[in-house]
DNA sequence: CAATCTCATGTAATCGATTCCACAAGGAGG
DNA sequence: CCTCCTTGTGGAATCGATTACATGAGATTG
């Protein structure tokens, strides 16, 4: 693999002049420039990020650590903000943590030490040590999603979905169906949207008159196994509820799951509704209820942040709002009951 | 950000010896270890990853250029071979081509620009540039799932999963239910999966007597849309197939889709069945049958493979078998007919 | 016409690590 | 006691780029 020095012998002329046509300063002779162009071809030479990286001290990279990458909602997170970054002639390099603590310090650990420009997290956990220590380090970061309240961190701008206003809609929903009795598949309480996410439901049921009872809302961690094993106790209680949200696509799988194996239907027997839409939710049996991110928005606004903050401008925390997508999990739409 | 120096400023030795504590070289003294040692902590110090792999011309990075992270087949490879290589401490990035040529080659040169120590990809397209050159640059580079038969791409080890078997199991399950007209909506002839399967289609075809008539293959590019579109055509057909194949699980979604928009009904109307296996599939209406690839097995066998050539170890293929997984979209499992 | 300015280019320092070589101190052996 | 070897450490080159500064040629100007 050819190196600037190749390339300068090649074209008799000396590395600084190589350089400097590679990041077309303004003083070079035309025909040098042509000439430099030409061994460049004629070489196949690339430059090598790596040394360039370490003489400017930027990496044009940015972090993006995430909670799970099979979580849909994630995965079409990560893909915006890889197009959204690419659009301003960066990288993203992603690391899952798979909801793991451990798993979240590994890869912040690593991305700092690859000097990546800035990091976008969705943090699994509370206070991070490695987070804090990235924040002092001077590392440009920005939450997308979930957020870290700690000391150090409340400079950090967060982009995020507002859901209060959607899930407003759905317990309308729900109480028009003639559902009472709700419950909630929450998140882990670590995280700023598991508990967000219940403290809303919990407001809008009030607003219409209905109680969230303490063994109406089960503890989660995101994961499908979750949702299966909390509805299992919701369906076990003498009086179970007749209506279950869950705080992400995930659980609201495994308590489909769980509420089939036990020959009950939804919606007739018990309504589903969950957090987070996701393209396969059109197609199971029935279609599913639930409240739809803009994950596209949500990314590009994430990474526009992010830039702001690595190229010295001010950054702001943004967000946006959520709508419910009604479909037929939670009873028949209003219009069309026989 | 502290840098070598200055941890060998503040336990009083050289650069040198610091360098020999963090690399554990065995000839330094035990109470100059701890020196260095408590130095690092005391600074919080970090070796910068950037100047170590300008040194030492390597990453510990693999690169993973996958077709579409969107498929869940993609992101549950992307998820195993992270795994895989994390073990053996390596990183990988990322780089999502979404079917797109030109997106391929830009994350193949940015990859490769990077110093990547090798290239772990599943092709879009055929004889790519890039990939080209990166052979010949002497990257060590595996394909997963898909390949490029090329000059001088010979000799990459390709890591894959062999459908004949399954797809035989998928005809005979087929023809048992009855079904005589069946269909394929085939992958991008450019793909090597996208040729293997529909040909292994029709040779279990033809085994148990049937033909696949020219208008019963469809052209679809692995995405949701191209399945619907194809699905469209073949019920357009005057005599329509009362049996469909997907040859990946987005553009099943797809066909699904259009038949519903139809008023028709799976498998009463006509019958779907999916090559690759997803979680989303048992919660479909109906539960759809589909092919199952070991996903997980093929990400760690195609990180081994492209380690050990990283290593300076040989590497070869490994073909791993797929299976069917009988689920309701084709018509009710044999024993359970009324 | 001399002084000055501009332009194109080269020389060399620098980024933060690794590693070869030199060297000093101390111990072993004759 | 002198030589030789071992052990621990430091000095300096190196990887491949960028960039401040120096330099020389030619143009401009009073």
């Amino acid at each position: 693999m050819p190196a600037i020095k190749d390339v300068a012998r090649c074209a008799g002329v000396s590395v600084a002049t190589v350089s400097r046509v590679l990041n077309d300063h303004p003083s070079v002779r035309a025909d040098t420039r042509e000439r430099v162009l030409a061994a460049v071809a004629d070489l196949g030479y690339r430059p090598n990020a790596v040394a360039r990286s370490l003489r400017t001290d930027q990496t044009r990279t940015l972090g993006l650590v995430i909670s799970d990458v099979l979580n849909p909602f994630f995965t079409e997170l990560a893909r915006s903000v890889e197009d959204a970054a690419r659009e301003l002639d960066y990288s993203v390099v992603i690391g899952n943590a798979d909801e793991r603590p451990d798993l979240q310090d590994h890869h912040v650990r690593t991305l700092m030490d690859r000097r990546i420009d800035g990091l976008l997290v969705s943090p699994t956990d509370g206070g991070s040590p490695m987070m804090l220590a990235a924040a002092r380090a001077g590392t440009p970061m920005v939450f997308v999603d979930r957020w870290i309240e700690a000391e150090g961190l409340d400079r950090v701008p967060v982009i995020r979905t507002d859901g209060r206003g959607a899930i407003r809609a759905l317990v309308a929903h729900l109480c028009a169906l003639g559902h009472r009795r709700v419950a909630i598949i929450a998140g882990p309480a670590a995280t700023t949207t598991g508990r967000e996410r219940v403290d809303a439901f919990r407001s809008a049921l009030r607003e219409f008159g209905l109680e969230l009872h303490e063994d109406h809302i089960g503890q989660g961690d995101f994961q499908a196994d979750s949702g299966r094993r909390v509805t299992a106790r919701f369906l076990d209680l003498p009086h179970p509820p007749d209506a279950i949200f869950a705080a992400d696509n995930l659980m609201a799988l495994g308590a489909m799951d769980e509420i089939r194996a036990r020959g009950l239907r939804v919606p007739d027997d018990v309504a589903l509704a969950a957090f987070d839409d996701i393209p396969w939710f059109v197609h199971t049996d029935p279609p599913i209820t639930a409240i739809a991110q803009p994950t596209g928005a949500l990314g590009r606004a994430a990474v526009t942040a992010l830039i702001d903050l690595v190229e010295g401008r001010p950054a702001e925390s943004v967000t946006l709002s959520a709508r419910l997508v009604t479909r037929r999990s939670c009873g028949e739409p209003e219009g069309s009951k026989p």
